[in-house]
DNA sequence: GCCAACGTTGGC
DNA sequence: GCCAACGTTGGC
């Protein structure tokens, strides 16, 4: 059963254009260090499940589509001292932070910003129209990832 | 740059 | 296990 997800990127940091010059158009989605949002990597998505590709900070917009390509697997860059990521507590023995790859699917004609989806209905639910909402990994409903895809692609 | 909301840490 | 202090996220 293919889920659905949000993933948030500030794109000076990684954004929907990197994606698709990546190779494969493919990446790692490393450097996630809440528990919930890697819980949601570790233990639910698997390959096939599509993922809204969010971008943060100015004029933050659900600008595309992708989809996990590979399930979860340890985020190296955790173990990287020279990584901004790093944290000491994860190891290779025993790493405390997860991944997984995920490949563009689709960069929208019409990226739709956070302002938007506040007046569009069906939407009403969403995790990421909660006030205070700070997840950059987030479960969608199907009803609402077809709604803001149909608008992303007009 | 501000600040509200939230997560994490650590002393007790 | 509680909770105050602190750090981070992210919209504005």
């Amino acid at each position: 059963m293919t889920k659905f997800w949000l993933m948030k990127s500030e794109p000076g940091c990684f954004s929907i254009d990197d994606l698709a010059e990546s190779e494969n158009q493919t990446t790692p989605w490393d450097g996630v260090r809440n528990y919930q949002a890697r819980n949601f990597m570790r233990d639910q998505m698997e390959i096939g499940d599509h993922v809204l590709f969010y971008h943060s900070v100015k004029n933050p917009s659900v600008v595309g589509t992708a989809e996990v390509v590979k399930e979860s697997y340890p985020d190296f860059t955790a173990w990287d001292p020279d990584d901004p990521h790093f944290d000491p507590k994860s190891s290779e023995e025993n790493p405390r932070w997860f991944m997984v790859d995920i490949k563009l699917l689709e960069k929208f004609s019409n990226p739709v910003p956070l302002k938007f989806l506040r007046t569009v209905g069906g939407l009403e639910g969403m995790e990421l129209l909660r006030k205070g909402s700070r997840l950059s990994v987030m479960p969608v409903a199907k009803d609402e990832f077809k709604i803001i895809c149909r608008i992303g692609k007009e």
